[in-house]
RNA sequence: GGCCCGUUCGUCUAAGGGCUAGGACACCACCCUUUCACGGUGGCGAUACGGGUUCGAGUCCCGUACGGGCUACCA
């Protein structure tokens, strides 16, 4: 193991940032942060066909959005760039060709169709034909081919792929953080391409060469990436020697309802899937993140921490800080997590009441001004989140819970007063207009007091008016109490409210 | 098909040979609150199956079943 502990994630920028992505970067970030390592980010573009406008921005605003900064990126800087693996194209290829020198791959001429022949040629025992030591030897191949003819196909700029030669009869094996000692047989892997016809890198030879170079210490994937683990052992021993080799950790994979997290999972049961909202250039189709449904970014993290790792007690409630110091690999679960939207919220709700109201604010400001309310006095605004916030699980329930702080309601629900409604209640109401216009002290205690005396005078009990009152100010039954609610709407605006509550029942 | 990984309440998980298998989400009931939440109390609910090893197995071993991943000149 290397001294300084060097972690990266490896996005291929090809369009939205899944939440097995995120979860991937966090515990990249956790473990760098925790082993005073660095964090680095890495875009293994080698894939040019699937380039996609905006991506890799987009991945750098999810990082910012979650408060997961990189050490060192394309757009952090750092000495081990360039950072885009397209920029890096021209590191490949002599390692390539030193595998060739060495035997350990070969310059393949094979056409496309004479792949496809080869896949569909029966192999006798039921097993999909695929390029290996079986197969190598009736291809197109700098093994088949004298060398001569390989000089002049070479000379003559014929598209090649240089193959890693798988070894016959070998047993691979390394140790997983996760999963402890692995085996693999060489002879049922095929021969990967590691270099492409257009020059680039495949990901399992660019993967390996970068890794070097960065001086990568540790790797932490998705378990999607194990069956391909011995190519990448293998290319190590090869090139750098396993000794120089960065420990592995192959993280379990998040699921949907049905099997493995997909984009269609979000749109079929109704949630998101991506950090932030990712808008398809070519088509212009949208998908929400959970930043738009209005999840708070410390909920979010908190949540994924949490799915596939413990930290062996029962808290489930982790600031990032807490998160990075109490991190370990030897608890983070070696099986598949299900993604469960309800519990996801549940987090959410949890830190919309643990946080402090000026932090929500500006989230806040921007729900209430997405729905045209325009807030100009924000010592109001901080009394009405710290009154509301603990009954919105996500952001946009903040107009709901709050719009008619700032806004008379349009309607009120009269069929809430209407049916208990009487001439006794009506002259309630009147009093207390009164007597809330003589109040020198408009706060809930002394309206509590008003309230009380006025409805002893009045023959009646506080529960026979409370609702009443409560629509006429919020519109219906909601909110929170009322007498917070009119020391905060203060003493012309509660009076207006009731005043027009009467008018309303009057009419009914 | 082949290879690989996995399997404790519906979901996330605790328990690393010795407990009535614990907690959280969700759900249900009750309490608090004359709204809705919050909070509180209780309930429902799991070691996939079969063999071993052991005085003793959710924990170790083998098999079966089931789930998942990979099997591209994609990552």
């Amino acid at each position: 193991m290397k001294e300084k502990v060097r972690v990266r994630f490896a996005p291929s920028p090809t369009g939205g940032l899944h939440l097995g992505g995120v979860r991937t970067v966090l515990y990249n970030y956790l473990f760098a942060k925790k082993n005073e390592g660095s964090f680095i980010v890495r875009i293994e573009d080698t894939d040019q066909n699937r380039y996609v406008e905006g991506a890799e921005d987009y991945i750098f605003d999810c990082l910012d959005w979650c408060g997961l900064t990189p050490d060192e990126s394309v757009r952090h800087g750092g000495d081990f760039g360039p950072y885009r693996q397209s920029e890096r194209k021209t590191n490949y290829h002599q390692y390539a060709e030193q595998l060739v020198q060495d035997g350990n791959a070969y310059y393949a001429f094979d056409t496309a169709e004479e792949l496809e022949k080869m896949r569909q040629t029966p192999s006798g025992d039921n097993s999909v034909q695929q390029y290996d030591h079986r197969t190598r030897m009736n291809m197109r191949n700098s093994l088949t081919l004298s060398t001569d003819e390989v000089n002049q196909l070479l000379a003559q700029k014929t598209p090649y792929v240089i193959r890693i030669k798988m070894p016959e009869e070998e047993q691979i094996s390394f140790t997983d953080l996760i999963r402890g000692k692995l085996f693999f047989d060489s002879g049922v892997l095929d021969d990967k391409v590691l270099l492409k016809a257009d020059g680039m890198p495949t990901y399992h030879l660019a993967v390996v060469v970068d890794d070097f170079l960065m001086q990568i210490s540790h790797v932490f994937r998705g378990e999607e990436w194990l069956p391909s683990a011995p190519v990448h052992i293998l290319l190590w021993k090869y090139l750098f020697g396993e000794e120089n080799m960065p420990a592995w950790a192959h993280l379990p994979l998040l699921l949907g309802p049905n099997g493995k997290l997909s984009k269609r999972d979000g749109a079929k049961y109704g949630f998101p899937v991506y950090a932030l909202q990712w808008t398809d250039p070519t088509t212009g189709d949208t998908t929400e993140g959970f930043k738009e449904k209005g999840f708070l970014p410390q909920g979010f993290i908190n949540f994924l921490a949490l799915l596939g790792w413990n930290d062996g007690s029962e808290k489930e409630i982790f600031t990032l800080d807490e998160l990075i110091h109490s991190f370990s690999l030897q608890r983070v679960h070696n099986s598949g997590a299900h993604f469960d939207y309800e519990k996801a919220k549940w987090y959410n709700h949890e830190w919309m009441k643990k946080l402090d109201t000026t932090i929500l604010m500006p989230a806040v400001n921007e729900v209430l001004k997405k729905n045209g309310l325009k807030i100009t006095a924000n010592e109001k605004l901080e009394k009405v989140i710290d009154l509301v916030k603990e009954r919105c699980t996500l952001l946009p329930e903040f107009y709901a819970q709050a719009s008619f702080f700032f806004q008379a309601p349009e309607t009120i629900d009269s069929q809430a007063i209407l049916p208990k409604w009487n001439e006794q209640k009506k002259q309630f109401f009147e009093a207390l207009v009164n007597n809330l216009e003589n109040a020198s002290d408009f706060s809930a205690g002394a309206l509590t007091k008003i309230l009380n005396e006025l409805v002893a005078t009045h023959q009646l009990k506080p529960g026979e008016v409370m609702l009443p009152l409560r629509v006429m100010l919020v519109g219906g039954k909601f909110g929170p109490g009322v007498f917070d609610i009119m020391e905060i709407l203060g003493k012309t605006e509660s009076i207006k409210r009731i005043q027009q509550g009467l008018s309303i029942v009057a009419k009914a």
